[in-house]
DNA sequence: TTTGTAAGTGTTAAATGTACACAAAGCCAT
DNA sequence: ATGGCTTTGTGTACATTTAACACTTACAAA
């Protein structure tokens, strides 16, 4: 079980819920003497273990983080500079923690997509924190960068793969699908014409379900059959405009 | 200037000419006793040395086969399947050329696009060549799956990205804009609608300038201002259906 | 019974996509 | 110089898609 020192994974752990999108840091603090030398935020990540591929590690992270197991994991990019952990802090940082790392770690970046509303990074992890996308820390080593790539191509890959669908319930309302495709991508859609969409799509089906024991006119319930999707030779998620 | 032995680049060189998309692969042979027992094909590729990126690393492969330094190119996915080097004919080739290798090797895919009538892969390397797309050979290692995931990464890339005009001269024809993409993506565009929406374009400008000596109307020339593609805040490419 | 809240529903005008055919310009061969 | 060959360049009509927009309905809670 040794690790591989020049090889790491980090995971961009995407939480999504009906309002907004966020991203989960670890609070990282250096104490010297009682005295906080500084404080920033990182993503989560750890080397990977001999005997292991990139995912595996990916998915080890995820689960020492969120008790889950399968999440939605995405590789999207590989960092490989050779002075990445090199900012100021991050060297003082290295001397105080050198472990058994090299100078040298190549990073495979991962993003993940979670419901932010089913993990309470609390417990076993108490300097674990959500934060929305477009209001971040200050961030250790080049893990801005890291997170700016992890949205690009997330953003890309909602748009053309059905992986909004990973995170609704079996059973979803269009409002659902709505707000949360809206969160992900930053923008809004009209309503009318996006349901009007989803009506065409083959693949989202009308149950003969509405909900119950809401205060208003209750919705309707759809699931998306990945079946249907996949004999329509991927239909166009011609939701998203 | 000792390699990392657990870290190699694995680079999918794109060839594009007006008529079809081809990879550059190098032929690999076993022989004993001068019997050949197997040969194939692979992709260019080296192992990352100590102090370089990995971007580093795919322009040095890059340069050492094409001769040339300035090539688009682009990361596209990393492979880490700990066995990724297993299949029988590679144990083999493996136990003939044990270089300094780790067992667990990870790739970074790098892929780039060339003008494939620009490189004649003669003199240095008799046993590289050209091969289209939908007629591959028999290929080593995991190198089939790192090219199928390249073409795709590349179509998704040229849709979105204007890195056809990599490949153009700097002034060139609509025919011959129109011809390399359809190389590269592998369809046919309706000739008068495509000059149509080049025409919307204000990044693509045309000089006052026509073809010489050709053996038919002389076709307009122009340009692709990257100025303008930018300050356009990146004009959709729309010449793309 | 009233109030608050989200669901559900259609039309129109504008923009875009798609399909399609003939004349013009130059070179070459005769 | 003429005719043949090849590629450029151009416009219209129809179908489809996008975008903008407001009122009624069903339910729960007060």
């Amino acid at each position: 079980m040794n690790i591989i020192p020049n090889l790491s994974v980090d995971c961009v752990i995407f939480g999504v819920n009906s309002e907004n999108l966020s991203v989960l840091l670890v609070e990282r603090e250096l104490t010297k003497d009682g005295e906080v030398l500084f404080s920033d935020h990182t993503l989560t990540g750890h080397h990977v273990i001999e005997g292991e591929n990139t995912e595996d590690a990916a998915i080890r992270v995820l689960k020492s983080i969120t008790g889950f197991e399968n999440i939605y994991l995405e590789q999207f990019y590989t960092f490989s500079d050779t002075n990445r952990l090199g900012g100021k802090k991050d060297i003082i940082w290295r001397e105080n923690f050198p472990h058994k790392i090299a100078e040298h770690v190549i990073s495979v970046g991962y993003y993940s997509l979670v419901d932010s509303t089913a993990i309470c990074p609390d417990e076993a992890h108490k300097n674990v924190h959500w934060f929305p996308i477009d209001n971040l820390p200050e961030l250790g080593f080049d893990h801005k960068e890291i997170i700016e790539k992890a949205l690009e191509q997330l953003r890309i890959k909602v748009m053309h793969e059905p992986v909004v669908f990973e995170l609704l319930p079996e059973k979803f309302t269009i409002s659902q699908l709505q707000k949360l495709s809206e969160a992900i991508l930053g923008t809004t859609f009209d309503r009318r014409n996006f349901r009007k969409k989803v009506g065409q799509m083959k693949s989202i089906i009308a149950l003969d379900e509405k909900q119950k024991g809401v205060a208003h006119k209750p919705a309707q319930i759809y699931i998306f059959s990945k079946d249907v999707y996949e004999r329509t030779r991927k239909e166009k998620l011609i939701f998203f405009y």
